[in-house]
RNA sequence: GUGCUCGUAGCCCAGUGGAUAAGGCGUCAGCCUCCGAAGCUGAAGAUCGCUGGUUCGAUUCCAGUCGGGCACACCA
């Protein structure tokens, strides 16, 4: 509806040009918005205002010269406008024809308001019903690859409720940029390598001794939580060799250096798989798990830094290797080797993201938690440097989530143990209660997540408020068919004239525009703003009115209305990855 | 100290150049002989942290300032 009012607009000033009541045929980038208040119409533009300066005119009267042409000169119809064709409106101007424009007025320095006729928003549920799943889709993606990178925690230890927002995240944005006409590929980063996965051995080791009766210090930079106790007891009761022999006691006669070893990779293969499980437990998928030791094994580090050397981006001194990062408009150089030979993680995720984009992707996002936003001047320094535009490149930050319990703090931290993991929060709150409130506000913001409050208050989270309009209409339909009701599209949708239905209706045509905003800002939560604005339409519609009347052809009518309102809200609720409940 | 980020009603938060700043929680007053009250209607509650600047117009952009969070390794 949007566009069919900018080319009205357009075609106004045009007009205008050529009477000569324009000096110039100047456009300017002028905003079309639903305003804030319902006196000031459907849409509103401040084309008089933006484009003032060009036409040496007082924004007034220039919205007057607009309007005269807009009146004197169009009829609109709406019989095509249910395609993306900009110009989804006729020129003629037989009465027949339906006037969308109900009035235009000017208001305030100069806006024009456009009042848009009940009729012209119909066809809008028509569109619904014959899109059904689809209704919302665009192309704004034009097929282009897209990688989504996000978790990509450590496999050192269970996910936790800081995964759980980054989770919810990554996935909703995935759907959306893939309904939004992106071609999306959904990654996991696993860190295998390195430091930590070490420690992670050391850890299991030093567990598995003590559980055999040595007096050994469990050391105090090791992984304290009790899964490490778990998987050394696991380990120590595997049956391996011929003769059979207890893992425990196989280890023992192994050097240390071998015995790490293989409780790291055993370790690091049993939480991956926790990972996993519960990441399938919370609704997310993953096209590809990428493994970061491969980029070692397949040699693609060392050919990174050559090509970088190459490139001459990388220089020597006090014995290491230094990516210029300065030069790319990082504070100062990063170290990639370090002078003891060994890869810093920074090098690998060079290579990784060389990789991206070798494998074919336009566009790459990460979603990262906030704590590591100063690492994003590097990373768009090493895209740069391998010869990929920055803009190729995002980093969704997002905020840490503050755990509460019953308003207290809750210590967070892998290596002391203390944690509650994103099993038990889903666990005890369900799925779609923790994605929604994941998803309920800007990534921007930190977020408190009180356990107390998310269990205690299950009935009143938001997320209930939608998925009950989906139940409610569930159960109308139900209702409907019992009585021998047969739904199909009506042909009397002018029967809806109840200010709410108008309200309504307005609402749902509004979906693709949402959609569309939520893709190019890679916000979500506006996703979930919309349908929260969509049930209390709803609701509020229910409370006034009845869909099953004694009125065959408004009952018709209005079953039309709400099984297009479910259909949004479906499709909605799928983008977050929040079930649509027939039943509550 | 430097950098990033966030300061919007008692609490949580949306809006990010436009006309009367949107919701929710909590508080108060109402609504079920009627398609699910996990709902609806109404009331009270905000000089959009502060000070300047740009603009016809600033909660929104810029500078400064105060306050919260985070990051500042040849760690990952």
């Amino acid at each position: 509806m949007k566009t069919v009012i900018k080319t009205i607009i357009l075609n106004a000033a045009e007009l205008a040009f050529k009477k000569g009541l324009l000096p110039s045929d100047f456009t300017p980038e002028m905003e079309i918005e639903a305003p804030r208040h319902a006196n000031h119409g459907d849409f509103s533009t401040n084309f008089a205002m933006v484009s003032a300066s060009a036409q040496k005119m007082a924004p007034r009267k220039i919205a007057e010269i607009i309007l005269s042409c807009i009146e004197e000169s169009f009829t609109f119809d709406t019989e095509n406008h249910n395609r993306d064709k900009t110009a989804n409106y006729t020129r003629v101007k037989s009465e027949n024809r339906i006037r969308i424009l109900e009035k235009i007025e000017i208001a305030g320095p100069g806006f024009i308001n456009f009042f848009i006729a009940p009729i012209a928003w119909y066809p809008f549920i028509q569109k619904i019903h014959q899109q059904g799943e689809t209704f919302g889709r665009s192309n704004i993606g034009q097929g282009k690859k897209v990688q989504v990178e996000f978790v990509s925690a450590n496999p050192t230890g269970p996910l936790h409720i800081g995964h759980g927002r980054g989770a919810a995240v990554g996935d909703a944005v995935g759907n959306i940029l893939a309904f939004s006409g992106f071609d999306v590929q959904k990654e996991y980063y696993i860190n295998d390598s390195g430091r930590q996965i070490r420690t992670l051995g050391r850890s299991v080791w030093l567990r598995l001794c003590q559980l055999i009766g040595r007096q050994i210090d469990f050391s105090e930079d090791c992984y304290q939580g009790d899964y490490i106790r778990d998987i050394a007891l696991e380990i120590s009761q595997l049956i391996v060799n011929e003769p059979p022999v207890k893992m425990g006691d196989y280890l023992l006669t192994k050097p240390e250096a071998e015995a790490v070893d293989t409780c790291a990779k055993y370790a690091a293969d049993k939480i991956l798989q926790g990972i996993k499980d519960d990441l399938a437990d919370f609704g997310v998928g993953f096209d590809r798990w990428f493994s970061e030791q491969s980029l070692y094994d397949s040699g693609k580090v060392q050919d990174a830094i050559k090509d970088f050397k190459e490139r001459d981006v990388i220089y020597e001194k006090d014995g290491a290797l230094w990516f210029k990062t300065e030069s790319f408009g990082d504070e100062k150089d990063r170290v990639v080797v370090r002078n003891n030979g060994l890869t810093t993680y920074f090098a690998s995720d060079i290579a990784y993201h060389k990789e991206k984009f070798d494998r074919g992707f336009d566009r790459v996002i990460d979603v990262w938690g906030a704590d590591h936003h100063g690492y994003i001047n590097r990373i768009n320094a090493a895209i740069e440097a391998s010869g990929r535009k920055k803009e190729q490149f995002d980093v969704i930050l997002v905020q840490l989530v503050n755990l509460l319990r019953a308003g207290q703090p809750v210590a967070m931290s892998t290596r002391s143990g203390e944690f509650v993991t994103l099993k038990e929060i889903v666990d005890e709150v369900g799925k779609d209660a923790a994605r929604f409130i994941f998803l309920s506000r800007s990534y921007d913001s930190g977020l408190d997540f009180d356990l107390e409050v998310a269990k205690q208050q299950t009935a009143d989270n938001p997320v209930y408020y939608v998925q009950y309009v989906h139940a409610r209409i569930a159960g109308i339909l139900l209702k409907a068919s019992e009585q021998g009701i047969v739904m199909v599209v009506s042909h009397n949708l002018e029967l809806l004239v109840e200010p709410e239905e108008i309200k309504l209706i307005k609402i749902l045509a509004a979906f693709p525009e949402v959609v569309e905003k939520s893709a190019r800002d890679l916000h979500p939560h506006v996703i979930f703003t919309y349908l929260v604005s969509l049930a209390a339409a709803f609701h509020g519609y229910y409370n006034h009115h009845k869909v099953i009347t004694e009125h065959q052809e408004l009952t018709l009518a209005r079953l039309c209305l709400v099984s297009s309102v479910k259909k949004v809200i479906s499709n909605g609720l799928t983008l977050l990855g929040v079930s649509a409940p027939e039943r509550m």
